[in-house]
RNA sequence: GGCCCGUUGGUCAAGCGGCUAAGACAACGCCCUUUCACGGCGUAGACAUGGGUUCGAUUCCCGUACGGGUCACCA
């Protein structure tokens, strides 16, 4: 009664990891770790036209980022391989044949232009069971003649099939509604809808998770299980990932969407772990006392996981708290961390006078997603150009009157500076505001537009000047007083 | 269109017959501050709708509307 819960990760080679499927791969992977299960990883390569060269390599290299490690497939092994569909290619003909064998599917030897007609004649009718009675010497004879042909599926004419979902519950489905699908193809490959069948079954899989658009395909599964007299494992369907179309409506997560790819969100500096933990919370919550927790660990998603707590309507991916939650993660890491990680994005030409530590701690807690860096860091590398008008600032009181002897003062000071640190540079600052009589911000914000040409910068005046270092702070301050002559 | 599923603020989401209906992101305001960011405080904002069941419905049932999914020799 205690058996081990086993579940897969079976994605199709397409060349990208959407992000609707990694999700789908972290709960998978989540139920079964939960539950101290074992974690299989597929690849459903079937569809020989549609094959993308390294594609799977974008799968693995994906799992392994993110850390939801297998315990069977491709590279580890394991005790049912191959784990490759196209490699078990020779298993699936026998069970096809068992099944025309006991009447619950046949051959077929419409030709797809047939097929196509049929498809332009009647809208929704689907195929029309042409071969389901065919005698038995027609069959021999169109197979002796070599005459192309695919086995399907043959549904039952009237009942209906009820399956139960952990996640919907029972789901019925009345079987003159189900179509005579295709489990083997004319090339000798099986269809998805058959290979996973087998697979699972063969593979001792005992919760299939999923996306909720197989939902409405699962009775006729159920019934291919039914028909090996194989034991059903629990299903688990997953509420779709949307995205916010421009229009306000939604619709399934895509491209349009923006970046939807594992792949493509890393590129933009997203962090795997801020990644997991924000998809791990589309369509799931921990409840009870967790229920307000945001913040999770691969380890901590483990203890917590559970398919009570997977909600039933889909939920649109939300690129602002992606972003929140990236930010976070980014903030949390150790400077050390923080450092490599930036690395691949930060520009390798950094003029010789950057402190590049000093910039870096500037930085990493100001950043939402690692690619801003370059962006964030520019005024360090060359100040904007600007206008005396950039001085004025109301909150400071700085006027088009005082903006000069401010900015000098401001200078007068770095000229008797000894110590070259920000918060030394702050203390002379202070001391020397004090003793004109006004707000150290004055003073501090006429330096900082002359350093910068920017009123808004990851850093202080002090802070850029402890960046750029000395002589390129005397350099640009001289500049912001040339602006006056 | 047929069938299946869903419906709590703009988004995620708690709630599982009785609550002033949590919390987070986003928005807005204030504070902190050397600009920004971080942080703190606060404001605004939701049970799609009509009928039941019940002493009482966001919660249970039915209809309606809206949204989504699915109808391939793709997975």
């Amino acid at each position: 009664m205690n058996q081990t819960v086993v579940t897969r990760f079976a994605p199709s080679p397409t060349g990208y990891m959407h992000i609707g499927n990694l999700r789908t791969a972290l709960y998978s992977y989540l139920t079964a770790k939960h539950a101290g299960g074992k974690f299989i990883l597929r690849i459903e390569d079937t569809d020989r036209e549609r094959l993308v060269e390294g594609a799977t390599d974008v799968i693995l290299s994906t799992l392994e980022m993110t850390g939801l490690s297998y315990d069977e497939g491709p590279g580890v092994g394991g005790e049912h391989g191959p784990y490759i569909q196209s490699e078990r290619k020779d298993i699936y003909p026998k069970y096809a044949e068992q099944l025309v064998k006991s009447g619950h599917a046949y051959y077929c030897f419409c030709s797809k232009e047939r097929l196509e007609q049929l498809h332009e004649e009647e809208a929704n009718g689907g195929y029309d069971r042409h071969c389901r009675n065919l005698p038995a010497e027609e069959v021999a004879r169109n197979l002796a003649a070599g005459i192309p042909y695919v086995i399907r599926q043959k549904m039952p004419t009237e009942g209906t099939v009820t399956y139960h979902d952990a996640v919907f519950g029972e789901i019925s489905c009345e079987c003159k509604e189900l179509q005579d699908q295709i489990l083997m193809k004319a090339d000798g490959y099986p269809t998805y809808n058959f290979a996973h069948v087998i697979d699972d079954h063969l593979m001792g899989v005992t919760h299939v998770v999923r996306g909720s658009e197989y939902i409405t395909s699962t009775p006729k599964y159920a019934l291919l299980y039914d028909a090996l007299g194989w034991e059903r494992p629990t299903y688990v369907h997953l509420p779709l990932l949307m995205g916010k179309n421009p229009d306000g409506t939604v619709s399934k997560l895509s491209k349009r969407h923006g970046a939807v790819s594992f792949q493509d969100l890393v590129k933009d500096g997203y962090l795997p772990e801020a990644i997991i933990n924000y998809i791990a919370l589309l369509g799931w919550n921990p409840k009870k006392e967790l229920a307000e927790q945001e913040f999770f660990t691969l380890d901590e998603l483990k203890a917590a996981f559970s398919i009570e707590g997977v909600n039933k309507s889909p939920a649109v991916f939300d690129f602002d708290k992606m972003l929140w939650f990236n930010g976070e993660y980014i903030r949390r890491l150790s400077f050390e961390d923080f450092t490599e990680r930036v690395k691949p994005f930060l520009r390798t030409d950094l003029p010789a006078n950057i402190d590049r530590t000093l910039m870096l701690s500037l930085l990493h807690g100001r950043l939402a997603k690692l690619s801003e860096i370059n962006d964030k860091i520019a005024c360090f590398i060359e100040p904007c150009e600007y206008g005396t008008e950039l001085f004025l600032n109301k909150k400071n009181k700085v006027t088009a009157e005082n903006a000069l002897p401010l900015l000098q003062s401001a200078y007068d000071i770095l000229l008797g500076a000894t110590e070259w640190t920000s918060d030394a540079l702050f203390a002379l600052f202070s001391a020397k505001a004090e003793e004109l009589g006004v707000k150290s911000g004055a003073l501090l914000w006429c330096a900082r537009i002359a350093l910068s040409g920017m009123t808004v910068t990851p850093g202080g005046a002090t802070e850029i000047m402890a960046v750029i270092g000395r002589e390129e702070t005397m350099r640009r301050m001289e500049g912001g007083l040339a602006k006056f002559a």
